[in-house]
DNA sequence: ACCACATCTGACAACGTTGTCCAGACCTCG
DNA sequence: CGAGGTCTGGACAACGTTGTCAGATGTGGT
């Protein structure tokens, strides 16, 4: 076992420390042409097999690897790809982003990702640090809802796929699941169940699909006939307390809710546990969250959902920006993905009598 | 409203699609010399108010961004880091992914990454294909037990931290979770609550992690003058089938175990399912699952787990990356970081009497 | 012996940026 | 008014690769 793992390899490299050789490098130690070992390196045709050997070696020896910047300076594509979401840590949107690395990887492209944290300026940072190193296209889960910043890069030939939520004030590619007639599935199944008072909590307003989410809840409420009061609307955040008190409040009063619609998976999980806690005092409430969540089949009550399949979401996503790169310039189109009622038990929980 | 993005923002361009203006372009334009603008770029000083403005409004004009491609070529920095893990979208990893993203946002660093999927050949492409981009340092979940593949990577000054396993034939920086003690408490848990007959379920033993586990597990049934027999281990991966019918195996027959120790969170949700299919049937199985996971309190019994905390790890493998590009040299080091025992009910059910 | 042709190889410019170095304009002070 | 300094701007080389093109060598046909 070698002392150290740098000072073992720096041995190998003649304690150059922190220089890399070169093809002029290997050329030297071959002792042929620049442009041979380029060729050897890249595997194009027209060198004999003796010459090929010798630069192998060379390349071998001095531990060689060719330099992409270089390369990519001169051919101009990175054969990267940037993707900006949310939170890579989000059990929504890691699946996702696994899956846009798996079609990357099919097309000989790097991943290279950032979280916005849902903060406009930061996606804007990110999205525009990415056109700098000049990835081929850009997949976004928009925080802003101003992308005018990326007119002069999709100018330029970056392709941009926007996924989950829609660009804002440009036209260009989406993916989009149908959050609207989602919400209204799952709201609408809690009013066949009996449910008169139902409260919505989501997501900030400034998130487009909370927004639908909300309009979905609210069609459903009024196709049905039923009021839906502002007091039966929470639209801060999903901040775990935040949540708590949300519910706490609609749950409380002369004429609580019987049923709640979480706007998503965040959401959900808070409600779970504030409805375990309180499930012992209280006659059940029923819920229905957007999103599906590993687990929720577990739960007791099992939780009923809407869900979406981030993994195709991401996938669609990163097949239109393949299309794009190769060529594809037909308008900007806009895909949108059905969600599915998965019925578990929590929604069909019904009203008191 | 633009007809398209692309052709709104191309009017702009002069129609030149795909062609980006470079610091040559906005020198022309602005009238000044090459080198001004690329202080102006940099801020650097040196340059009057009147011209900055100048070039400003050149860079505006012609939608100019730097081309980091060139810049990295001259600077020999890239200031972007890979991360190489298994799976970008397990829950256990996703969380270690965006300690990292955080870490290097905080150092100015982009992350690339990519999932191995547990396979140590694509491990090395994908750790291979980063050096080429000349990332400034890499961190790696290894597949492979074999990394001297980047003895000449870690030469050239690449540095490398290896995180949740270590790395196999080079001497390199690492931060482990202590896998092989936290088995054993598991175990030793399950043992004080009247266990003898205790059944191991965990991922192939190529995987360092298994192996440590497995090990702690079988220390600790010694040290109780237990037996371990192998029908009691199974190291057949996390693959939901195989471990059902290793589960039914294991809780079938004349003597079966009464308890179960999951190897890892993968393996511990599969087995939540089988034991919640059989619940109605037998008496209650004991489980104790290592790696921590969401609900894992609400679920019925809640399941006791030998926690690890995965952003901590990618925290720490992290700031141990980035003291060594800010130029620490001292030996490699290897962290080691404890676990957590965390009783909820599933690790308390007391065998059959 | 000679030419036509294919095969192999290398010199050179270019990609877009930054570091070095020098020139000129302008100021300050003796 | 000149010497010395400061500020501003630009010419040029270099980073490591790839594309172009032309030269060198070998082979076969006449």
């Amino acid at each position: 076992m070698p002392h150290t793992a740098r000072t073992a390899a720096s041995r190998q490299n003649g304690g150059r420390y922190g220089t890399r050789p070169t093809m002029k490098d290997v050329a030297a130690q071959a002792g042929v042409g620049l442009k041979t070992v380029s060729r050897v390196v890249n595997g194009e045709a027209g060198v004999s097999s003796d010459t090929e050997r010798r630069v192998q070696e060379a390349i071998t020896a001095l531990g060689f690897r060719r330099n992409d910047s270089a390369r990519v300076l001169r051919k101009g594509s990175t054969a990267s790809i940037g993707l900006v979401l949310e939170d890579l840590a989000d059990p929504f949107y890691s699946p996702l982003s696994r899956a846009v690395e798996e079609i990357a990887r099919a097309h000989g492209a790097l991943l290279i990702n950032g979280s916005s944290a849902e903060d406009p300026e930061r996606e804007r940072e990110l999205a525009l640090a990415l056109c700098a190193r000049r990835v081929d296209g850009l997949i976004i889960v928009p925080a802003s809802d101003d992308h005018r910043y990326l007119e002069p890069e999709i100018a330029a030939g970056v392709a941009t796929v926007f996924v989950d939520r829609p660009p804002g004030r440009i036209d260009a590619d989406m993916v989009l699941s149908d959050s609207a007639n989602g919400a209204r599935e799952g709201v609408t199944h809690l009013i066949a169940h009996g449910h008169r008072r139902i409260g919505f909590i989501g997501d900030h307003p400034r998130i487009h699909t909370a927004r639908e989410r909300l309009r979905g809840y609210r069609e459903a409420m009024a196709d049905a006939g039923l009021p839906s009061p502002d007091s039966w609307m929470a639209l801060g955040g999903t901040d775990p307390e935040r949540v708590r008190a949300d519910a706490a409040r609609m749950l409380a009063g002369p004429e609580p809710v019987t049923a709640l619609f979480a706007g998503n998976n965040r959401v959900t999980v808070t409600l779970v546990r504030v409805l375990a806690e309180i499930a012992e005092r209280e006659h059940p409430v029923a819920l229905v969250g957007f999103d599906d969540f590993e687990l929720a089949d577990l739960l007791s009550p099992p939780v009923t959902v809407v869900a979406q399949d981030p993994a195709e979401l991401g996938r669609s996503a990163a097949e239109l920006l393949f299309r794009r790169l190769d060529g594809a310039d037909d308008p900007p189109r806009r895909v949108t993905r059905p969600t599915r009622l998965v019925t578990r038990g929590s929604g069909e929980v019904p009203p008191p009598a």
